[in-house]
DNA sequence: CATGGCTGGTTTATGTCCTAAACGAGCGGG
DNA sequence: CCCGCTCGTTTAGGACATAAACCAGCCATG
């Protein structure tokens, strides 16, 4: 449509505009693989309402149109960022889930492995909750079918019966997601963080006395140790559920 | 993994789809009001991904311009929608967040209506969660400024100190808001309601044997029970923050 | 009673996206 | 040497959001 051969291409030039300081020189061919990798670092960078296909594509180089022949579409895309990214959790070397030192550790490690990976791709994170569960009938949907498994094997294998693991997946899984999806989504997240570098008019708070007064005790970021209670809260919960003699000792005290 | 053939996208003419049996003919005039209300009864009929300005519109039996007239633009919509959907609560009844009996009921009658507008609006509830809040510094963002500050104000005037009350504010929260957003995701959430009646390819599960064993036990809806399970588990950790003399009795056995 | 400005909704137009489909360039084996 | 494959590009078109011009009543005022 745009008949005018001399210039070049009046395009949208937002692509010009990004960092383009992803691996767009290091050209190798593409693959699923390095699509959905560049995807989750785009993504990271620039937020989840950045990614397009075409700046994607522009980001490794490439035409935005290229990337369909390894990936279905763009929905599909997205599916594989969740997936990646929950499964970066199985190549820390922090969590170790095969080699487990009793069930609490393994939730332990479980947990503080997740969160960060939640804190490490903060933009992300939201997709994982939102995004529709591949096994449909589990819930809540952990998103990584391996998880679950890996999970439940270590709780049965603890002792659990079959009904008491999968009560145990429901609640550790939604305190979980639960938890961190709020912790990272009250950061800067999903506000585009080129775009916009107003917003917030702070509307008015005047007539929300309490809430002004509490606000320091509010803004305080203690999630990290709101985690960690809320986290021993819930083992000793689930402890409840064992056989007494099994018990691990509580952790947390009857101040 | 991202091998997602179906891709429903069987989006055109959907419009026409759409039942349309919206207050079409009712012409009296819009305003932001009307235009808010019709977009939550919309998301709740045709899913979130279905809302476009021409639809909506449409639905109203208006032209999708009409609607810019009221509403700042898209994202505003979505805004208004939250607002509307989770203020909701102050209208229900049921609630009565003003006459407390108490804040262990006043915690457990605004779980109980927070769930029932979840329950209610399956559709809208993802965005309550993963909307920027209105007073960014509120961690986690409960998204109702008069929610958060009816909610201090029982606390601190039931002997929470500011420091316990934000506490509580934000495990109490966090766990509803995470909670209920799984539990309500864990439905048939998201992809749209209309389309792909389809397959649900049901993966692979040969390699999970334990997950496969316990399917029964993992797909039963036994989210009312953990629900009130997980919320009275909760209120007794909170009633620890009280000096012993003004805590109310355990809720929860040492089974 | 004209008339100029409102109010409320429509038309037109532009730009961004996603994505189907046709297109070519390089290449490796018959 | 040529056929067909792999991989990326061009072309094309449809769905959307949204700015801007537009127009039909309508109402108060000169």
């Amino acid at each position: 449509m745009v008949e005018d051969p001399d210039t070049p291409q009046a395009r949208g030039d937002m692509a010009a505009a990004i960092p383009a300081g992803g691996p767009g020189s290091g050209r190798a061919g593409l693959d699923q693989r390095r699509i959905i990798g560049a995807a989750v670092q785009f993504i990271d960078q620039n937020g989840l309402r950045m990614l397009t296909m075409q700046r994607l594509g522009a980001y490794l180089g490439v035409e935005g149109m290229a990337l369909y022949r390894y990936v279905p579409g763009r929905e599909a895309l997205l599916d594989g960022v969740v997936e990646s990214v929950v499964d970066e959790l199985f190549g820390d070397p922090d969590v170790h889930l095969e080699a487990h030192a009793g069930w609490v550790d393994y939730l332990q490690r479980l947990a503080h492995g997740l969160r960060r990976i939640a804190l490490a791709h903060p933009e992300v994170f939201p997709l994982v909750a939102t995004r529709p569960p591949a096994a449909p009938w589990v819930r809540p949907p952990l998103r990584s079918l391996r998880w679950i498994e890996s999970m439940l094997e270590v709780m049965t294998e603890a002792g659990f019966t079959d009904e008491n693991a999968a009560a145990v997946y429901r609640a550790f899984s939604s305190f979980l997601l639960g938890y961190l999806l709020l912790e990272v989504s009250a950061r800067g997240v999903e506000t585009g963080p080129v775009e916009e570098p107003d917003v917030s008019p702070v509307e008015d708070l005047s007539s929300y006395p309490i809430l002004q007064r509490l606000e320091p005790h509010l803004s305080i970021d203690v999630a990290a140790q709101d985690f960690e209670e809320a986290l021993e809260a819930l083992l000793d919960r689930v402890a409840l559920l064992l056989p007494r003699r099994r018990r691990p000792p509580r952790l947390t005290e009857d101040k």
